[in-house]
DNA sequence: AATGAATGAGGCTTCATTCAT
DNA sequence: TATGAATGAAGCCTCATTCAT
């Protein structure tokens, strides 16, 4: 095989991760799959990593950072409520644009339950504080308490899940574009029942 | 031990599961641990049911069955608005009251979906269909068309799935509490919206 | 289940385990299998015998006593040449009348080698020593030396036991009739040539 | 454990297979019985084959083999006569020589039998090949018809089985040399009347 | 007499991991 | 750096056998 960087390797193996994972869920991705999925041999892996636990962890950092980037793609200028649905919108575009991302965020959040109890909690957590901060940002001009923005936080993070978990079940685009369009109408109404109802009557 | 019929074996091996499931996840979820966790023999597992995937089978059937209940208790003299927030209501008090049940049901999801593909769609089906059917004997007086019934079930399916991930993950009671209200609330406002204010006002 | 002799039910048993055997080998007649086959309870088997082993030892004992059978159907005016192709035909056909005897009596052969070695041979012995009888028999007229008898027992034993690999492997009746034949003169010359030719003009 | 290449690995397994085979008979023949008679860790065979059914075809071809090797041993100066009785004679001897091939051969003919219905056949089909070819060849100065050719090989294999099932079930090497005497005479008899020719006259 | 329920031992196979080269 | 060989633990399942009714 290809000598390539250490890094470079490891990457390699976090993405094969998030397929087999995907494909077999997170116990049926075992060492020998992901070796095969990453076109490595299978002592690679813990040539690379410690153990398996190791790599799982860095795919959940992957996953992790993934989030963050999805909630920081807020235009300056948009108001609250555009933030939250752009943010929530977002999810559900890159859910279905990478469904083994979806099902490998949702068997990674189980796994880490499991695993620890709390580090479960924290991907979920650092999910949600990352659309925290990027709904700070978007109330800069007219600050909202902290409270609201906790509450929007959790809806997008409800309503994401919940299209996650549909989406990722039917494998189905048709049904994956109706899901969404009832989630961006459950939050538009409700962001404007929340906000002030300027925007929904607008 | 004490004897008894193979088909009460075989309901505690179903409980037991469910139970090991939740804890171990769906592959963690040995006959070795189900057997313990049901207090019996490893090898009774294979006195009452043929295989591991057939004990799985019946789990899944107890698990669709139950959903089934959860959408049956509408009160006949209720309005749309009101069995609609009363099912998504019930099966939210019933992942809080069985949590349990509500990490068995998603791992039983990709279980089935890994397993046949188009098993796991018949959890998530029958699921939406029973809440159909309740949505429709609600609306018996002022019939709807079959396209609204069908996006108030996806309106439910997305809530409480997207709760229940949120639930599972945090096991915190007053979280859990706090995401239901506003699971509620998002359903409330969008069925005020999309049934007409009549509900909301009134 | 009916309510039968302790006797017939053993029978039942020994003749279910003839098929069993047959079918899938020695070691896959499981006490399951038989029982089935006997139409009887798996219980019912260590009811009628202590152990798989106490009902594989009455099967033996029915092969061997039908290798008796086989031998004591002599014409008592045969000479001995005529009685010892009868001998050898009525075996290779009741070997083809019933494949599952044919195939039983070959592995409970190698099953009691491997159990005692000295009770595989008993079989083996048994069989030889009832041709052996019915030989001397025949001869009691012109008495034979008891080598002759003996070599002519060791021929039958050659020449059935051959012929028996080649028909259970085949399963083929036209080719079993083939074999028969030239077993058969295979035969007929050796004891022209052994007991003098005037048995053969004759 | 020493290092060894796994095609070695391999052919270390199949003579343990064949060991195995004959001492306890191919259902006694379990992974650990083999891998511990090949020295090797249980979980070795695995890594070798994928399955006890592929390390058993392996066997299989190995046997196959042997009975090709053994008919092509024919000096090409020989008669047909010559050629046949020597082909029937080394069968034999190398029975008594390895009694684990006999054994394991006859016992694989039952297992593939089992297996497949038509692989058994196989087994004997191409060890029936084989001597006809080798009996061709011999025969190439005075052709005979292919009839003859097959009732010849027909005749070896009945023989040679035969001879088998008593040595195997006796283990006795005087018993054997006896058996051997006979058969070979049968065979001689036979060939004499069959093709003609003085070799019985004198 | 008859049978449903129960169990310890052992079968094949897969896994994460380590070792030697 | 890279990889074929090796292994103990644990998975699912089946078996002969026993127990309680």
């Amino acid at each position: 095989m290809a000598r390539i960087s250490a890094a470079q390797r490891r990457q390699d193996f976090v993405n094969a991760a998030v397929e087999v994972i995907a494909k077999h869920g997170i116990d049926g991705a075992t060492t020998r799959r992901i070796a095969e999925q990453a076109g490595a041999n299978l002592a690679m892996v813990h040539y690379c990593y410690d153990s398996k636990e190791d790599l799982f962890a860095d795919v959940y950092k992957f996953v992790v950072g993934k989030f963050r980037v999805l909630s920081s793609k807020v235009d300056p200028e948009a108001t609250l409520t555009e933030a939250a649905r752009k943010i929530l919108r977002d999810i559900m575009e890159y859910y279905v644009e990478s469904p083994s991302f979806a099902i490998s965020a949702l068997e990674l959040i189980n796994w880490a339950r499991r695993q620890h109890e709390d580090s479960g909690i924290e991907l979920y957590d650092r999910a949600l504080e990352g659309a925290r901060t990027a709904l700070r940002d978007a109330a800069a001009d007219s600050p909202v308490d902290e409270e609201t923005v906790d509450e929007i936080a959790s809806a997008i993070a409800c309503l994401s899940d919940g299209f996650a978990v549909g989406w990722i079940t039917y494998g189905d685009r048709a049904f994956a574009e109706k899901q969404m369009r009832i989630a961006d109408s459950l939050f538009e109404n409700w962001l404007a029942a929340r906000l002030g109802s300027a925007s929904v009557a607008g």
